[in-house]
DNA sequence: TGTGTTTACGTCAACGTTGACGTAGATGAG
DNA sequence: CTCATCTACGTCAACGTTGACGTAAACACA
């Protein structure tokens, strides 16, 4: 493979591509033309414009209606370049899929403190892609963001120690940095499914099945460890064929606990690692006839978990409060905290609304 | 009101906070400083960074190992700036709220789309505030976007006219320009509550309720229109008591269907005009032990309708295909096609489940 | 009335990069 | 060997804006 370049490849495509197209894009005016126009310099219209002192009331007017005329806007990109140690006003999101309510309900948590401070959000989707992630971190550097925020796809995060050293806020969310000593927020996941796996142990349960994510995925590893560390506090034996992981999608969580269900000893409680596997394994039990009859606890909480039959019993992430955690942290150091990295960790919540309290079967 | 200025307002305090925070953060080094250390001009710098020819083999290597001891990066403002009809590569989108499942779904659909090209999102919540509107509207403005795309909050968009005039690609989503010929894309929201009207009064419904949002917001007013349109065509006399607007949160949805179905002569069948308001409603049927009984159709489907009991019979709006179509109408316009303006209008299909098929209690 | 200060401008250079163009040396053709 | 051509650089200016600094006029004050 060739070496790489830095910045941006030349793609002489795009240049006939875009010459043939037709309609350039008109040239916006610029503040020469404004002064042009109102009959004064450059720097005066930026004194204007920036609503700085030092133009008369009169001049002020004038090039206030040139502008106008011109369709005049001011070009932060030229500002920002000249400007000392302005910011460019960017914060990078690097979210697993912004399209999920986890992902989405953080970004606007997010959202939320940084407006405060007039910054504004460049959102993007890895999907669990590590090479999509080390091609917006470089877009976001060469565009330079004042912050980032990476739930990362990529499970190593030396390639992130330059931009560190450079003074480039980071924070992690949701999974912890490897590699890279720098601010994170995270959730107590394994706590999270010891709660639940002990709640459904203390409901009498002994066979607890449990379906998970990638293994890959430091969050699915943490809720293993949780759930096997309840085991283990109840000194049950863990029976591997319980626990079920790399499952990717809502119609595997459904074959999947199909397939437990119809076997000679069946788990009687199940821990779902993941929305999109708690979903499916409710349809799973719909379909087998055993709502109500089998419990599960799901892991995390989501907007409808209290009006699906049975009502669902889950671990709560406080999605809102870890994105303006998040934010804030950020915030404090464009402020110029140099503190030693923050490593806020918060704990999940176990909610309880029926699925997770259905008893086992009485013994046979 | 002191006339506003154009740019971005001096803000003395920033400065001050800034040099009293600290740490500053160090300057990047540039191409200068890279040439500097690999013996060389600026310029050829520049040409090994972008990969262009010109380079030997030799000088190549030099600078590329410069930059990494550098701690090098593209200045991508300094060059966007500096070419010509160069693109920021920024889109932005401008959605009612990130946080919930219509905007945050479009929202990643649409930067599926635009990742294509290399496009990046600058994501914004209006929450129905006009003023937020124009605010960030400037801001991606000044910041030379490529595109806008915009759920408005604002009912007048003749502040657009001159940025569309100057060949800034706009697409309207989910809701139409007023003031304005730009492309939009759009679901035809009387039609889907006319469906959804219809389909329960061909279920033997007489009294049909509807819990609308804000009479401003354009949806739900052709969602009104359609359940009065529906109402005329079954020569049913539209009861004023039914149609209940400027319901803003779950809260209030389960007050008034609980009010509602209080009255004398109840309806047996309601129409919920937005996603918070059907569940609002789902839960007030439950506390009034109505679950079965009274018939139910939301606008629109959202992940576990399926799920809750009763299963909800809802209108789906595709909202993969509107992001998707969005972006593809972005594309065209920055690939310079300049056609006249497109009016994409989606149709919304009723998705029947349950909850809409409950039949009125026989006649009293 | 003279002198210091303030106000309202203007000039110039620089931010980091790249397009246009120049040039010295290498290469190739005849 | 000559002259044209190519290659690998370099120089300069410009993109749109703003900081630093200059200056002429107005103003303040003794």
């Amino acid at each position: 493979m060739v070496k790489a370049s830095i910045g941006n490849t030349a793609d002489m495509t795009t240049t006939l591509t875009y010459s043939g197209g037709g309609n350039e894009r008109p040239a916006r005016s610029t503040m020469k033309d404004v002064a042009r126009l109102a009959g004064v310099s450059v720097k005066t219209v930026s004194r204007v414009v920036n609503g700085e002192p030092g133009a008369s009331a009169a001049v002020r007017e004038r090039i206030l209606q040139a502008a106008e005329r011109l369709d005049y806007r001011h070009n932060l990109g030229a500002s920002t370049l000249r400007r000392k140690g302005a910011r460019s006003g960017i914060v990078g999101a690097l979210l697993q899929d912004i399209g999920n309510s986890f992902s989405a309900g953080l970004l606007r948590a997010l959202e939320d403190v940084l407006r405060e401070d007039g910054l504004s959000v460049l959102a993007a989707s890895l999907d669990e892609e590590p090479e999509r992630e080390r091609g917006i971190v470089s877009d976001l550097v060469a565009r330079r963001a004042d912050g980032l925020v990476l739930m990362p796809a990529s499970d190593r995060h030396e390639y992130l120690l330059s931009e560190h050293r450079a003074g480039l806020p980071l924070v992690f969310v949701d999974r912890r940095p490897h590699g890279l000593d720098c601010d994170s927020v995270t959730v107590d996941n394994l706590l999270g499914a010891k709660l639940a796996t002990a709640h459904l142990i203390a409901g009498g349960h002994r066979r607890v099945a449990m379906l998970s994510d990638l293994q890959q995925i430091e969050t699915a590893k943490d809720r293993i460890d949780g759930y096997r560390a309840a085991l283990v506090e109840a000194r049950i034996e863990f029976d591997p064929d319980l626990l079920v992981h790399s499952v990717r999608s809502e119609e595997e969580a459904t074959r999947v606990v199909t397939d437990l269900l119809s076997r000679p000893d069946p788990p009687t409680a199940f821990l779902t690692g993941r929305n999109i596997i708690t979903v499916g394994a409710v349809r799973a039990l719909r379909s087998a006839g055993m709502i109500g009859k089998v419990a599960l606890v799901g892991y995390d909480d989501f907007p409808l978990a209290d009006l699906v039959e049975p009502a669902l019993t889950v671990i709560r992430q406080d999605v809102r409060r870890i994105g303006t955690e998040v934010g804030q942290i950020l915030l404090d150091r464009l402020g110029g905290d140099s503190g030693p990295p923050r490593r806020v960790v918060l704990e999940p919540s176990l909610v309880i609304r029926g699925s997770g309290e259905i008893p086992p079967p009485v013994a046979g």
